[in-house]
DNA sequence: TTTTTTATGTGTATTTTTGACAATAAGTAT
DNA sequence: ATACTTATTGTCAAAAATACACATAAAAAA
């Protein structure tokens, strides 16, 4: 068996979400090569002989899409063989998590690429087999969404009650009680109150919570 | 930026659990080739380029290791640049159960590899980064056994409730209430009696069930 | 400024689940 | 027969989950 036999090529790809408008929503960029230019595709890199997957993605995410800062996990790795027209190529998935504050931190410069926030349930045409790497990390977050740990880095630093409520019940298709929600959320004792209240909507304000330190890992749903 | 910067190579690794005398086991197998000669690792191959990781996996199970029957599931990429000495290898795992009535099914060909199971906890030297990757494996086996459709693949058709609470307070190494344990497992109406009965130990014989069809996730502990 | 609308915060009674607890039953070995 | 080993079974108390309705604070409308 010669040595051609077995060179391939890796990418990293990074299916970023984030929570607003109690909806849960994933980043693109505008394709602006060949294959699938034009296209809708996640965010990634060819990964160098001399780096590892954890450098490409964290230069992918830092340098490329300018974010400050960002939770990110391994997910799964895709090696269908037709996945690029171009050629054998390995695709290493991430799953990143950001809140929608932290978002709004990016560097200075601006970002050479086109990117833009998609509702999952809107989804534009995607390149590639990105569309299913996509369903796939969903599919795989809605479980760890479960455990708190997760649910935290989709808030900002201070959040409501009720934000948590409607995002969740929105992932989970369900619909909870107000009453039993907040019961059980402050009974895990994991959050504690600001003191501040929310600001500019219409009805009564929110009391802010915030995170404690060193939270367990503890199931919601 | 040249072709060959990208150019790297790609292996499958499997580790597989079993249960038996209320211990997690792994499988191991002799490594015959430099570099590590003689060291115990996991089973695994380099992907060729024709070839998915899936089919790879298939390959290594089946037709090298010569089980008849394995549940897998993909775990982990590792991409540590210094992981094989001998060039970039990135190594795609995959973690198997196998309860210790079907382990014993194998092709009617002996198997030329000498693979050996060894006890978690009594893990002998190992080659490349083998014992990192089993360590991560336990890791992820460990959240994925709280759900009893994974615990499902590491006992037989037929099984007893004392067997599974054994071996399940073994790897969480917690001690439960055998009555409790009995009654939540029974309530969650996925088990269902054989009518049969264990033989050969001393002491009362227990009851036999199998797993029900179509099981939910659910929980244990 | 008064009223209406919008959205949040709070308590109690009932049901369900969990957890602690010890005696009996069915085999094997002597 | 008797001792030994292991499996099966039920009850009661505590804790947790659920169902449920009204008061409160602000903005918007009248």
């Amino acid at each position: 068996m010669a040595l051609k036999d077995y060179n391939m090529q890796l990418e990293s790809l990074v299916t970023i979400f984030t929570a607003s408008d109690e909806e849960l929503k994933v980043l693109l960029i505008k394709n602006d090569t060949e294959p699938y230019k034009g296209y809708w595709i996640l965010p990634g890199e060819k990964v160098r002989v001399e780096e590892t997957i954890e450098d490409n993605v964290t230069n992918v995410i830092y340098d490329k899409l300018g974010f400050k800062s960002l939770y990110i996990e391994q997910s799964y790795t895709y090696s269908g063989i037709e996945r690029n027209p171009e050629g054998r190529v390995i695709a290493v998935n991430y799953i990143g998590l950001v809140d929608p504050v932290t978002l709004l931190i990016k560097k200075e410069e601006p970002t050479e690429v086109e990117a833009n926030w998609f509702n999952i349930n809107e989804l534009p045409k995607l390149g590639f087999d990105h569309e299913y790497i996509i369903n796939k990390s969903l599919n795989i977050l809605s479980n760890k969404l479960r455990n708190v740990n997760y649910v935290k880095y989709l808030f900002p630093a201070d959040f409501t009650l009720p934000e948590i409520e409607k995002v969740l019940s929105s992932i989970f298709n369900v619909s909870v009680d107000r009453r039993n929600f907040r019961k059980r959320l402050l009974k895990l004792d994991i959050i504690e109150e600001t003191g501040e209240f929310s600001e500019g909507g219409s009805g009564r304000p929110a009391k802010l919570y915030r995170f404690k330190e060193d939270i367990k890992d503890i199931n919601i749903f």
